[in-house]
DNA sequence: AGAAAGCAAGAGCAGTGCTCTCGAACAAGA
DNA sequence: TCTTGTTCGAGAGCACTGCTCTTGCTTTCT
């Protein structure tokens, strides 16, 4: 029922319309982001984009996907490319970093403050957006099989979040212990943080004349926080 | 010179200007400030608000600054009644959070994504920017005076960024070791990583049921790679 | 072939940042 | 005191935004 020729041209508009958006968000960042921009690139007048996409809200959602899926991805396949799990780690630091270098507005789009007035529809969003802290969490369990370190089990704050893991583990069809989901999501906290520093311009623009080697020794020490740095 | 009528009554407008900018901030985010609204605030006609303020962006930059300003402040007098380098460094982070939680719109106006099209002018906003990290770190050696931990010293990339921490101890007249610079970098990294996640609703909204006590447990684990779970 | 649905165009509303000109108010000098 | 120079608010205007509505053409289905 979907092939007839109009829906493919449909389609077609549709995708045109979502890579016209990357690359004004590529271009001017979220907040810029115009409907009638669009409109004038896609050749068209600006009141036919309405045809297609309901909202920019539901460009930018078109977007956040758009973006969540291709880190995931470009996340997974090195993830999948490294051998052991701390190079899988270091990897899955890297690309991350990388991806959100190469794109900044579109990192900013998915980690940075969000779009005023915008918020993300969870039940499209959430499942694209937990691929990466899921891979990470994989990764740290992978490494727990080999061998377990010697994480503080009796951090303050540990007990009281135990239902939030149960729940956790239920939806995402995990098993791993509680200091483990724990302790991942603190990495995952922290390497965004470093990342997102860096991606932002947070750290004044002449401070590190070397951030690589800044972030270098950012994932060692998150290496040393995961328990990874046995190998 | 400074004090004629005329010029007391525009330092009092320039001075209303930011307090109506700081309240739209705080209820619309950065990219919806609009100087209009202001005006209307304010019962002049948008025009005249220009004898004041050259342009939108010269107002981000006054309400940035006033955001790191009251930012350093908070957690300065924090940090101050807090005993003890442990204390003190808990008392910093959970400043930070609470400040952001309170106003998440001042929070994202300055640890965010860069509002597009802005570029704040390091001159008037990397003074104010770095005081947060400048006690972080000062925690951190006060702490070191009394019992220096075993931060491992050779982790990559350390050795590569010892001119930037050169060019950082001139420029802010501090004597720490490379290490402890790099550590301070990487805590208040992680730091800022959670809270952010926390005050832009990252982890999903029904993710964990009791933020405060992840926040804890985060705290917890930071306080132990800054070396100053010993008290 | 005729009805029904899909679609682009254009006008229009309310909002934005910003510029320009104009007239009123005010300050200090002759 | 009168004049000159500056400051300021108001208003019009330009180019832009998101979004809605109507109009008329074209394609599809019956």
């Amino acid at each position: 029922m979907a092939s007839t020729p109009r829906t493919r041209a449909r389609a077609q508009t549709l995708a045109d319309i979502t890579r016209i958006g990357r690359e004004h968000l590529a271009a001017d960042g979220a907040a810029a982001l115009s409907l009638r921009a669009v409109a004038r690139d896609l050749g068209v007048v600006s009141s036919a984009v309405y045809r297609y996409v309901a909202s920019r809200d539901e460009l930018l959602t078109l977007l956040v996907v758009d973006g969540y899926t291709e880190l995931g991805d470009t996340v997974d396949a090195a993830v999948d490319a490294a051998e052991g799990p701390r190079e899988k780690f270091l990897a899955l630091g890297r690309t991350v970093r990388q991806w959100g270098l190469r794109e900044p507005a579109r990192y900013a789009l998915l980690f940075g403050s969000p779009v005023p007035g915008y918020h993300a529809p969870a039940e499209q969003t959430t499942g694209p957006g937990t691929r990466v802290i899921t891979t990470l969490v994989g990764v740290l369990h992978s490494a727990w099989n080999v061998r377990r370190p010697e994480v503080a089990p009796d951090l303050p704050g540990l007990a009281s979040l135990h239902d939030s893991f149960e729940e956790i583990r239920e939806q995402m069809e995990m098993d791993q212990p509680d200091e483990l989901i724990a302790l991942g999501v603190m990495v995952w906290a922290s390497l965004f943080g470093a990342i997102s520093f860096d991606v932002f311009d947070q750290y004044g623009a002449t401070t590190f004349a070397n951030r690589d080697d800044l972030f270098e020794y950012q994932l060692g020490l998150l290496t040393k926080i995961a328990g990874l740095d046995w190998e």
